[in-house]
DNA sequence: GTGAAAGCGCTAACAC
DNA sequence: GTGTTAGCGCTTTCAC
């Protein structure tokens, strides 16, 4: 393959000097070059096929022009929205995501994290944050959380208005006549499991309904087995409820299939809303109502967060923390009592 | 944020030359380099914290351990765990995994591709392939095509054995008694939807079934509002299929909910088999029978290639075609006549 | 086995 | 408005 051409040959080529071809080439650099010289060097670089050397340029300028995105795990249906959607933002803006899938493993991640840091990322999109995470303060440029909030709220945030999530569910239910409703939570290690069960406690007294021991119980895991097992457990120890609002789909899927192991009709005996709005959800039988995030709006604005402090000032001292509005789908999972 | 320290920190630190530190933490040069030397220099890394900055490496080496992996939509989930896989993979040898999803869009890839090329990726994993793909000539690094293949097949390909899926839901059709088997392929610009097709117009005669006109009718596009367009025009013409073989999975979620729209059981009246398996199709009423194709092999397979192309010798002249093994996962929506 | 020195391609002070 | 010069941090010849 032909040695790639480079800016001295630009230069050459328009009869100036490397150093005026570099500035007549950026954008931010133009104006100090003459209207005739810009044109000149630009066509040069065109009939030359002139690629810039990114390597080159960000060994110069301390710039990679790259943001890492750290994923627990793509093939988990919430990421791939945010992904791509940041990955717009950002690629229009001259950056290149790369992506990391630490595999929901923290000794991955780390080493992940410390390969990028040797690359130079110029700043961190993370979807990994656990509540109280150590790695955080390590980073040592911009960074923007995306998913999951840590306990310090020292990083811009930005996620899922969860409890109008949450809310919006137990209001549905109510005004089905629903008065018992158990609440299946997540994990209470994430900022998702302890939000929505903590709006889960107040939604209730809102309605003016009364707590029970055991109506709150949370799960192992965001998955349909441990969602099953707790839908089990909750069965066992009683059998009052009318409706279940489940931390997740996949938990309210692990819920679906107790109730009809245990010959338990839905909706017309019990009532299931799940969280997320995965694909698919809505052609299950019955279809599952569930609270649909804004995922790709979230990718978006923590894209664009990441951007204002990679090219403005210095971060804001108080991390603005982003809640994006969310919406309930109203399917069939959910009836009157 | 202090400066960072450097290789030139080390040196001094250890008391060598900044050539010989590098000789020493380098694996592939190390052996220039005394036992004991090596030793110090290490060490002294490790007190520092010394991180190697790759960016100046790259500008020297001309390699930035930088592979770029392209994929027409990271939502479709075909895409993660191949894309979970080959990170695995890359990241493991030292390659950093760059993400681009390019909307389906030939202008977007044209202008990611050349991004990616300034960056300096070191090789390419492309999933985009159209069958006919002019880029492909223009990437000057080594490549491997995964997922779908394109005409010349110059370059490596790592795909599902797209033959045998079709045979195995033909065979399993025809032992439940199937003789009228309709086709609904994927768009013909792709070589899944080619072969696939092209596949299926074998197996029918391999068993002695007839083929008659307006038997295989493509879908434009792989999609669900496709796929039940398809569906309609079929039952408008015939009505005499007693089983309907999609080109994937989302092309038979619009078959089914054609069959519901227009009165007609499945399993009972028609069965339907589906490509892909993607998650939840297991959930559906009825759960759909669909050829398995191991997505996360095909990813590390694609990787394994590239490292060897990268690290090794000059590509082949005669780029490998693998084809990795697939199953069919029987469920619900296939039964007897 | 180790030191010296050059240079990857670019940008940013500093001159004029 | 443009040319000159130095240098980002590393690797790799070439000496010794």
């Amino acid at each position: 393959m032909p040695p790639r051409v480079k800016l001295a040959d630009v230069a050459r080529a328009a009869g100036v000097h490397p150093g005026t071809a570099s500035r007549a080439l950026n954008p931010l650099t133009q104006d100090q070059v003459s209207r005739e010289t810009s044109r000149r060097v630009a066509r040069a670089a065109e009939r030359l096929g002139y690629v810039p050397n990114a390597t080159a340029r960000g060994l110069r300028t301390a710039r990679t022009y790259i943001v890492a995105m750290i994923v627990p795990d793509i093939t988990n249906p919430l990421f791939p929205p945010m992904v791509r959607a940041a990955e717009q933002v950002l690629s229009r803006a001259g950056y290149t995501l790369v992506l990391t899938d630490t595999d929901n493993d923290a000794a991955t991640e780390r080493r992940q994290v410390e390969q990028l840091r040797a690359r130079g990322a110029d700043g961190f999109i993370i979807a990994t944050a656990r509540w109280d995470d150590p790695l955080l303060g390590e980073l040592a440029v911009p960074a923007v959380l995306i998913n999951r909030n840590t306990a310090s709220a020292h990083l811009p945030y930005v996620g899922a208005d969860e409890r109008t999530g949450v809310t919006l569910a137990v209001d549905h239910l109510v005004g089905l006549g629903h008065r018992r409703i158990a609440y299946l939570a997540g994990p209470q290690d994430t900022s998702t499991g302890r939000e929505r069960a903590a709006a889960f406690r107040q939604a209730l007294p809102a309605h003016g309904l009364p707590t029970a021991r055991g109506q709150v119980r949370p799960c192992t895991a965001y998955t349909e087995v441990a969602g099953a097992t707790a839908a089990r457990a909750l069965l066992t120890a009683t059998r009052g409820y009318t409706a279940i609002l489940a931390g997740n789909d996949l938990i309210a899927l692990g819920v679906l299939s107790e109730l009809a192991r245990a010959g338990i009709a839905c909706p017309s005996e019990v009532s299931v809303i799940g969280f997320n709005d995965l694909p698919m959800v809505d052609k299950l039988s019955p279809p599952l109502t569930t609270v649909r995030l804004p995922l790709a709006d979230m990718g978006r604005l923590a894209a664009q967060i990441l951007l204002g402090e990679l090219d403005g000032a210095e971060p804001n001292g108080r991390a603005t923390q982003s809640l994006l509005g969310v919406e309930l789908a109203v399917r069939g999972s959910t009836g009157p009592v």
